[in-house]
DNA sequence: TTTAAGTCGACCAGGGTGGTCTAATTGCGT
DNA sequence: ACGCAATTAGACCACCCTGGTCGACTTAAA
């Protein structure tokens, strides 16, 4: 197989995008077993032929798309995360910052990873099962792991606020996310959204985190 | 299709909810294209000739189950919220404890709205997409309208106080609800999570409002 | 000119589709 | 007890789409 697939590994960069892309998205959008091999090859404007030529089976191919995914997602965000800053609001501003960027670079494969994840382990071999639990474990640990919950406010149990603030962070998130759809992420200028998250870090600091002022 | 309709509405109740649970989780899980009459008369358990008795098409069918659907989230959701509460964490609960019991009532109901919401228009005549956007209009003013901003923390903007405790409240039910997956709402205890609601209520008083004992 | 890699899409058998129809059963009015 | 109409089941239909194959054709290198 991997003789085979080395046929498409050797294709110049941006077919192989094109084709890859094609397909993120069938699956992203239908999961496995209602993907159409045939919307694929029309979408990534190739014969049938060929993309069983490049990957024997239907079944290949999906393993190919998590296998990538998975090493983009990795190298592309959670490698770049400092697990070391130990305030909740910064880590989360950072995992935000760097998933944001790393899904303006490749939307699709964020939209197909939440498919194999709720998928799960059908249609894969457990040795890919395997490495999608340690990513999943790996991204749990950099959100959780390390935190300081002293600088949260003192009469509020901390395990609350934590959450709390995660939820306020999540949610704008997402609103923004929904915000923006039809639009091509990586045409976006951010810079005013970044503004207004600031604002809400703000509150969020103010309200939440122990206040130094308090001495008064 | 009003006579044939009302074949089906002449059932008794328990054999029509068996064949509308059926065909609204059908619709709720693959989306109006992909779902297959043939899984509904089997997961309902009667002969596919009766569902075409009951109903002339999938169409037609599923055009029912949207009308059925707004009414249920109507009488049984929405009326029942008091517009008039002022205090923004009261009305947002009462929101969250009025969806709660209307969705362990029928959670089917929901998931089938979530995609019909979302589906749009297509394969629904404009005077049910009419109906439907009624519906999220009205569910907008019941979360926006007539919120008192007065008593949010006078130095952060209360635009932004009140989007994150909305997303606080939202972040607390989806985990909760994530958390509950598998268990039949119907059956559940809700009063220790209800009590841990509060909790986190609590915290939010205390962190958004204007704090009572500032003249100390 | 020969050879081999690359490319295409018509084609295949199989399975699923929404919808129809016949034939059997049931229930009711008399 | 009879007959008629309402109700029921599921075999069946024509159609569409599926993953995958294959032979015909092009390109490029040797």
């Amino acid at each position: 197989m991997d003789i085979i697939i080395a046929r498409f590994e050797s294709l110049e960069e941006s077919k192989q995008h094109t084709i890859r892309q094609a397909a993120l998205e069938e699956f992203a959008v239908h999961g496995y077993k209602k993907a159409s091999t045939n919307r694929i090859v029309k979408a990534a404007g190739i014969g049938k032929g060929m993309l069983f030529y490049y990957f024997t089976s239907k079944q290949e191919l999906y393993e190919y798309l998590v296998k990538y995914s998975l090493e983009f997602i990795q190298s592309r965000y959670l490698d770049r995360v400092d697990a070391g800053e130990p305030d909740l609001i910064e880590r989360l501003t950072q995992l935000a910052r760097l998933k944001m960027e790393a899904q303006a670079e490749n939307e699709e494969v964020f939209k197909f990873s939440a498919v194999f994840l709720q998928e799960g382990e059908t249609h894969l071999p457990k040795e890919l099962a395997a490495k999608i639990e340690e990513l999943k474990q790996s991204g749990y640990q950099l959100m959780y792991e390390g935190i300081d919950q002293s600088r949260f406010r003192k009469d509020a149990d901390p395990e609350k606020v934590f959450h709390l603030i995660r939820w306020s962070i999540d949610g704008y998130q997402q609103e923004l996310l929904a915000r923006l759809t039809g639009q091509k992420l990586a045409e976006i200028d951010f810079a005013p959204y970044w503004e207004e998250f600031y604002a809400y870090l703000a509150i969020l600091k103010k309200s939440f985190y122990e206040t130094e002022e308090e001495s008064r």
